[in-house]
DNA sequence: TAGATTGTTAATCGATTAACAATC
DNA sequence: TAGATTGTTAATCGATTAACAATC
């Protein structure tokens, strides 16, 4: 079980399979095999059944995993029953539709406040409080905040991230879409908007050339 | 130069370098080498060079990549340049959000209607026009529209990706988190934000134990 | 017991990196 | 020519898949 470092590629499947496991209608078995889920999603079942020895022990030959038990270890995990407190810079169209996604809570993200260089108002229809830039350093300072969600302009990006990082923020969803340099020890994930256009824009372009 | 088959994972890069190239200042040299290009964006210099290698055959030893000629072969490889045209489904917080963003067009992407159950505007700020679904058959086959974005909730997203398959559309961009299932020559492109968030969980995680 | 499922060990595959020859 | 950069060929690395033994 989840004692030496996992995969990354494990890692990103591992929130599919949750999402799935949570579609389940209760009234059915208790149990899920790796077979099952294989199947429901699509994938390979030695794929499936190799990710999840990774992260549980509860799986019993000829009868697979209590469902509830599985969820509980993906979840605890991914570090999901230990929410997260974020901010958010940058209170544009894209911001506010984060700031207003109450589905962040069930994989552990609690977003905070968002900031942004002229807040349009103060407060969002949710309740979450939107501040100057100004209030930023001391906000986070005061509640700890680890996870910085960036979606500013792209020119202004490496500018917010510099000033997350001086907050002593250690994780940044950058959202912006332009390359930000970091030092070692800071994760940058990047929500790159443009990498799944290129990939279904290939497939378009070469379905189109089919055609013909 | 490419002709063979692209591997998934340089595909996902060109984007990068693409946004990359956009923001160097005019005034400068007007070549760029792959050793540059790496630096830049704290990746290796041999893949960066195989990548380019991959999209364009305009490299010169020496000098480099003319940086217009380089731009627009990236560009033409990923079909950048033959805009594709969109429906997108689901005209909430989200589907708003990216109804309004004007940086998709430097992806060749033009979504050109929204819809939803129950439409709450006919028209966006910016002119797009939001149809009941009703619509949405008509609208496809009249526009002949290759490429479905889903922002509705996840426990509609199926139904709503199966109407789409049957409007004739051959891309899916999904931003509902739960898998779809769709025939052999339908692409689907998750917009996974649940794993992203995975990633970056993990990584405040380790941090943590760190500290103690 | 028989059969389904688990977890493990070995083989394959693909992608990255390293070493090198070619070119301006 | 010398040096920087290119593209290519070979070696390494990691992830996936296949084959198998263990278990309820």
């Amino acid at each position: 079980m989840g004692k030496t470092e996992i995969p990354r590629s494990v890692l990103k499947r591992l929130p599919g399979y949750l999402a799935y496991l949570k579609t389940i209608p209760q009234d059915g078995s208790p149990y899920i095999s790796a077979t099952m889920l294989a199947h429901a999603l699509g994938m390979g079942e030695v794929q499936v059944r190799k990710d999840l020895a990774m992260v549980s022990d509860g799986g019993r030959p000829k009868i697979g995993y209590l469902r509830k038990v599985l969820i509980d270890d993906i979840e605890q995990f991914l570090g999901y029953d230990n929410t997260t407190d974020a901010v958010l810079i940058g209170a544009g169209k894209l911001g506010q539709a984060l700031l207003g996604y109450s589905g962040f809570e069930d994989y552990g993200l609690n977003i905070l406040a968002a900031f942004d260089v002229s807040p349009t108002v103060e407060i969002t229809e949710e309740g979450k409080p939107i501040y100057p830039m100004s209030y930023l350093a001391d906000f986070c300072r005061l509640n700890k905040v680890l996870m910085g969600i960036i979606t500013v302009p792209a020119q202004f990006a490496q500018g917010v991230c510099d000033q997350l990082i001086e907050c002593g923020i250690k994780a940044v969803w950058n959202f912006a879409p332009t390359h930000l340099e970091v030092p070692v020890n800071i994760l940058v994930q990047n929500q790159n908007m443009a990498t799944s256009l290129a990939v279904l824009s290939m497939h378009l372009q070469a379905q189109m050339k089919d055609k013909k």
